[in-house]
DNA sequence: CTTAGGATCGCCT
DNA sequence: GGCGATCCTAAGC
């Protein structure tokens, strides 16, 4: 399944969805992710690749995962504890689906309607999680499966450097070690300080 | 500041 | 029937 061919590979901003979730999530940091306008810098992200025991698209597709399997570059939208919308960007590496969870982003569009549909959260909370970020931004399975070089997503490339450190996942019981978190650099908006 | 428990539902065993 | 890629609140130290 090679739908890229030399120096033809389609980017969005700036970014190859055909490449391990790991390069993926660490190259994510720094782009702006916005839906219907509203939403903010990535600053913490965490890989789930297609062998990963910890990946929902570990024990094959189903109903809730099959978004994971392509195409990449699309959006996987899932419920958490039966409560939370929680936003994966999609990921392909030879035909296998694999996906980028977006943990947190430093709020920069639409900060109105962000405090309003999150109870007027500090500004240092407001995105600090995945479901808090999905609750911000108002995405939910309407959202799924969708692509993300399209309304109501758009992503906007990074501007400068940025300095990204990683670790350990967080919140998950199998492949505890794999330090596949990546996040900025001392950003106050992390959903937990790295150490 | 740290920890414990509840909410709530679709998927997997 | 059990258990999450979570979040919020309340209580304890």
């Amino acid at each position: 399944m090679l739908a890229t061919i030399a120096g033809m590979t389609r980017l969005i901003a700036g970014i190859d969805f055909e490449r391990p979730a790991h390069e993926v999530a660490r190259k994510l940091i720094g782009v702006t992710v916005l839906v219907d306008g509203v939403g903010g810098r990535i600053v913490e992200t965490e890989a789930y690749d297609r062998e990963d025991p910890a990946s929902h698209a570990f024990t094959g597709r189903s109903e809730r995962n099959f978004a994971m399997f392509g195409p990449p570059g699309h959006a996987y939208v899932y419920r958490s504890h039966g409560l939370h919308w929680c936003l994966n960007f999609v990921c392909m590496e030879d035909g296998h689906g694999a996906g980028v969870l977006i943990r947190a982003l430093e709020p920069v569009k639409g900060l109105d309607a962000m405090h309003a549909r999150r109870k007027f959260d500090d500004v240092h909370i407001l995105c600090a999680g995945p479901g808090r970020l999905c609750q911000a931004m108002a995405v939910t399975r309407a959202h799924n499966a969708m692509a993300l070089d399209a309304p109501p997503f758009e992503l906007r490339a990074r501007t400068g450097r940025v300095q990204v450190v990683a670790g350990p996942r967080i919140g998950i019981s199998k492949a505890v070690d794999v330090p596949w978190r990546f996040g900025l650099a001392n950003s106050p908006y992390l959903s937990k300080p790295f150490r």
